[in-house]
DNA sequence: TTCGTTACCGAACGCTCTGTTCGATATTTA
DNA sequence: TAAATATCGAACAGAGCGTTCGGTAACGAA
């Protein structure tokens, strides 16, 4: 990939992501996003053509780490879930994206959609170890939510609880004694 | 209030509510707005400032109801918890104005925003039932997202089960055996 | 019914943003 | 060095925004 484009990229995600913490991203304009990251009209177009699909792009671009590569180093493919949960938990606090900031934004809700559709994955394969009477894709549905909101109220305190201790307090919550 | 404002109120809040089901609420203009209600474009400036105003009334009016008046004549003020949720999903599913179609939106996690925090203070009300070793305001934010995801299934779901039942399944998740 | 009040209409306004085009310039890769 | 290509910057038509204002029609009170 040429080098001139991904400075632009850099840029462009970097202008984004810095708009983002301002308002919400409905407000924001591509002309916003070009002014920010100094880069010509036509070359923002010529990388995204619309708003939504930048959205799309960084969100691949920072979920990308936290699901599928780049594992925590104590922490391996075949981990327990509380393990699994307390990385990704890892991931967040320690991303160079400012991901915390982003998921707290106005605008949270839009990464937090993307965040839910790969924690359904991460779910999906530890659903054995659920034993409650309740119909199961109910039961899915209700473990990816609950562990968004963990996440959400964790940001939003400081993060001052540990990834484990956190992770911890979310399976304490969906404990079958 | 005069009859004229009543019939441009209810003319815009229809159509607005019509389009939301089309199209992602940042993707629909006034314009839109306007030509959907058959109203002049003056009027719907002297009715709402902007969108986003406009959205904000019709919150107030949607969830009006469901958590302060014309309760379900089988709940009382001081029902149990289960009674109340069982009373909200009664009342979304019974909805004169497409509640569930609302939530189920592609702009649904704005009115989910609303309704949480109308929830919120439901829950306040009864965290003396909870006995788990977490921290308070994590229990409280646990439990109004769950919920909200709860509701969001129900609907996707086509709300087959009886708002008892969902209710029940809900706190089977939350109880402390 | 009458009459003063008030809400609506609709056209027009300057403004901002959008998404595209194109030739000139600068940078990169081979 | 040479060919390829990414960026720039200006310009464009089109759409939406938010406001203004005079004319019209519906309203509510007497």
């Amino acid at each position: 990939m040429d080098r001139r484009q991904l400075k632009t990229r850099k840029a462009i995600f970097q202008a984004f992501r810095s708009l983002l913490e301002k308002k919400r991203y409905d407000h924001i304009t591509v002309q916003e996003i070009i002014d920010e990251a100094d880069v010509g009209r036509s070359t923002f177009y010529a990388h995204f053509e619309t708003k939504d699909l930048l959205l799309d792009a960084m969100c691949e671009e920072l979920f990308y780490h936290m699901f599928e590569h780049d594992p925590c180093p104590w922490v391996g493919r075949d981990a327990d879930l509380e393990g699994k949960l307390a990385h990704i938990l890892w991931h967040i606090r320690d991303s160079k994206n400012d991901l915390s900031g982003i998921l707290l934004s106005d605008s949270g809700d839009l990464f937090m959609r993307y965040f839910k559709s790969h924690l359904r994955v991460v779910f999906e394969q530890h659903m054995g170890f659920f034993k409650v009477d309740v119909p199961c894709d109910f039961l899915l549905n209700h473990l990816v939510g609950s562990f968004a909101e963990t996440v959400q109220w964790w940001i939003k305190e400081g993060m001052k609880t540990s990834p484990e201790m956190t992770a911890k307090y979310f399976m304490t919550m969906t404990e079958t004694h």
